[in-house]
DNA sequence: CATAGTTCCGTAAACGTTTACGGTGGCCGA
DNA sequence: TCGGCCACCGTAAACGTTTACGGAACTATG
């Protein structure tokens, strides 16, 4: 005599009414209910997953997909860590499990997500690391999974996302380092076609062209973004004949790969060249300091896990107006690294 | 009609047949067996997981708990993230499921821990950031469930642990730097009791007695492990009237904060203090570059798969001679942060 | 030919839940 | 008194598997 049953005949009542006293039914009456719920907690039991899973066909388990070893992400990845803290904290209201589902790096993540949804494993999964075009919008929606994304794609199936605020950041940079004289700027963006970073260079374009300045197609870097890719950018831009007074880093990591390329080649950030990029744990110990966007990621988290849930039916009564599609704002910190300024 | 059912009646045999035929037993025909695999392929039937756990009690789910959040771990997490990449090309094999089981910051790892036991969620477990006094270890030999640590810990249960070469890099560190003339010699040790970073202090103060020198004490310099512990390192040991000629950094990451801990004071690592410490691809980009240990963690995760696949009675015999406790051994990599040397 | 053994397959129970359905008893109003 | 309603509870089916058991057909052995 096992579980339920067990419980069930310890109180000398039928295993119905302990489930429905356990899943607050209301067509229980609270006294038993309050016996049921002491017992539960003195013979310590806790309700099989399996069971549940196979008779409700829902397995209360949500899946953070991210990858792994690939250097796509790069984020340092205490970046999705902080992220996911946030997640978490909303699912543990509602007694939803979060896992992370790390898909490696020798493994096709569209593979590695079928197998996830094939397997029954989630009830809703959270995407990371979106791609411009990514066929896996498409085969959740067609399988009616619910899912948010963080990053955008031009893979629109409605699916509510929240993503970097690359038109904010790149006006404010912009604005900023034109007023202070520079008129040369060069900026980064991811070397595939990750999330939408083009956003960042059109908006950059556009806030230039406000100020009557152009984006030289030559101050365009693609970078890998981790500390190679900045370190490869630094080379690349230094080498250049008539080089850039500024630029924006607009990866969270690359920035202490391009300190490291301007040093080896006796500059100094925020003297030779105007930096702004973004502010990481590992940024605070770049010196001259960086003047970057900083951002609240266990907030993003948070706002993830209830964009989530507002669009699965069962939850969706607790957050009537969560906002499904939003870009995360950040604000600016003001280092040295853009000290540099020309004269007017 | 879903499910094994309808892919028994669809080739018109029983259900019990085509169970056995997909899950490979050998009292099936195996002409039958091929149409069953052919049927299954072409109606994409996979297998209800709550059903089978249901009935078997099992969930072919391992569990990679990892603390997130706290700077406990520290690693800059891409060290975890390799190390489990090396554990999911292993489970692969056996149709595991490897996910990560991301402990908040916010929660205590053994409730934690214990909720996810409860709930049934996994079939075998592995674990970081082990303590020098680690409750889960008992709690989960009490409940016989099978796990494996990354770190040793002084609560011996008997489970396989693999770990760093802690002794061996503080062998080789110290009769580096007396070869070099250094008899200062300051080292840094885990700032509380994680894992069993008091070993590398044992070891260094063993080795430099073969060396006829002692370990001062006030050279033992307990840190986070992160770039602000290494800052925070680089601060104290600066202060100090006759500082150390060398130091050891055992943890990945805190060579970053120290080295910008110097060059705020205007010294140079590699010609004022000598450095070893451990790689990591941030190291990668410190000048001047970093002597240290370095370590393949992919094949860190494959042991430790192994190492658990062992104990697990359904796999243990894929693995006969797995090594269940092993110290991780790790090369040097030599840089031109212990260029300085004293005169003999 | 009788017997024993082997190979393969079908039957049905079991895993632990949830929940539709129906039933009992009490209360109330007509 | 009766019918109806309500609050509460028990019964049993269902979810999709796996597997012990037994049986049928066939082969080998004497």
């Amino acid at each position: 005599m096992t579980g339920i049953r067990r419980l069930a005949q310890h109180l000398d009542i039928s295993i119905g009414t302990v489930s429905r006293a356990l899943n607050g039914r209301p067509d229980v009456n609270e006294e038993t209910r309050r016996k049921v719920l002491e017992a539960a907690a003195e013979l310590g039991y806790v309700p099989n997953q399996s069971g549940r899973s196979l008779r409700q066909g829902t397995t209360n388990i949500i899946g953070f997909m991210m990858q792994t070893g690939t250097e796509i992400t790069g984020q340092g990845d205490t970046f999705f860590m902080s992220v996911f803290d946030g997640v978490q904290t909303v699912f543990a209201r509602h007694h939803l499990d979060l896992v992370a589902l790390l898909c490696s790096s020798e493994e096709d993540p569209d593979d590695y997500l079928r197998r996830v949804v094939a397997r029954g494993f989630a009830d809703g999964l959270i995407l990371s690391a979106t791609q411009r075009h990514d066929p896996r919008f498409e085969f959740l929606a067609k399988r009616k999974i619910p899912f948010v994304t963080l990053g955008r794609s031009l893979t629109d199936v409605g699916q509510p996302w929240l993503d970097l605020d690359f038109e904010g950041m790149a006006q404010t940079s912009i604005d900023r380092l034109v007023a202070k004289g520079h008129h040369r700027i060069a900026v980064t963006r991811p070397h595939d076609d990750i999330n939408l970073g083009h956003l960042f260079v059109d908006q950059s374009a556009r806030a230039l062209a406000a100020h009557g300045l152009t984006l030289d197609p030559d101050l365009v870097f693609s970078s890998k973004p981790n500390e190679a890719g900045g370190y490869h950018v630094a080379q690349q831009l230094l080498a250049m004949k008539d080089r850039p007074t500024a630029i924006l880093l607009v990866n969270e990591t690359i920035a202490i790969g391009f300190y490291r390329g301007m040093s080896e080649a006796g500059l100094k950030p925020g003297r030779d060249i105007a930096i702004i990029g973004r502010q990481s744990p590992q940024s605070h110990f770049l010196s001259p300091s960086l003047t970057g966007f900083t951002l609240s990621r266990r907030d993003l988290g948070i706002a993830l896990a209830e964009a989530l849930l507002a669009t699965m039916p069962a939850f969706s009564h607790f957050y009537p107006d969560a906002e499904l599609r939003k870009v995360w704002s950040e604000d600016l910190v003001e280092g040295e690294s853009d000290a540099f300024s020309l004269p007017a």
